[in-house]
DNA sequence: GCCACTCTTTCCGGCATGGAAAGCAACAGG
DNA sequence: CCTGTTGCTTTCCATGCCGGAAAGAGTGGC
């Protein structure tokens, strides 16, 4: 099994943008508004974190008029899930688990 | 199997305090000095952070004059170990574990 | 009295954070 | 067209946390 090296990252460890990467490391893509019913936040304080993230090369944005309505979706980048992984690991270490 | 429930802690999920509690909830009791080696961080900041988590009620200090050595050495509260675990409940959830 | 050891506290400057509100682009309606 | 709405984005601002450096304080040894 190969052990993903475990590392800390402070942009991962952020709650709401843990939260975040949680969510898209299970889902794979979401909605901008649903992440943000999800976390729990305001849009600009998800427009802010996901901003964060996508500068650090972990989430990847795609925006898309469907239906006559604007779509932002959001997925983790291969970059993230590696940095997402790899903080879990920290935190599993630091836990002790 | 009892779960545990979770819960967000901020006090707890601060990087240095996450490694305090991670280390108290494996040795039951750890010195000032040990824990200061172990986190890697300056006496004055381990003592900062140490304050609020006692400020908390997560963790017990304990002076004692040992051998003519001030020794000051720290240990979870039940509240402490209750804390953290929900923590690192609600940590599991996010992470999708 | 003076020094050493072991934390504590204070004094900083700097960065992150969230709420509120203004901005903006795209599109629907009148 | 002009206006309103939707769906984010950006700015402004006030607050709080954080860590480094240095001064303090308590205890005991010399």
């Amino acid at each position: 099994m190969t052990a993903v090296e475990p590392r800390f990252d402070a942009v991962v460890h952020a709650p709401p943008r843990l939260q975040i990467c949680g969510l898209l490391a299970v889902v794979d893509t979401m909605e901008f508004a649903a992440v943000r019913d999800a976390v729990q936040v305001s849009d600009s304080v998800l427009s802010k974190h996901v901003k964060q993230l996508e500068e650090a090369g972990y989430v990847q944005v795609r925006k898309a008029t469907i239906a006559s309505r604007q779509r932002t979706s959001l997925a983790l980048t291969k970059a993230g899930r590696a940095a997402f992984d790899a903080h879990v690991a920290e935190l599993r270490k630091i836990a002790g688990l």
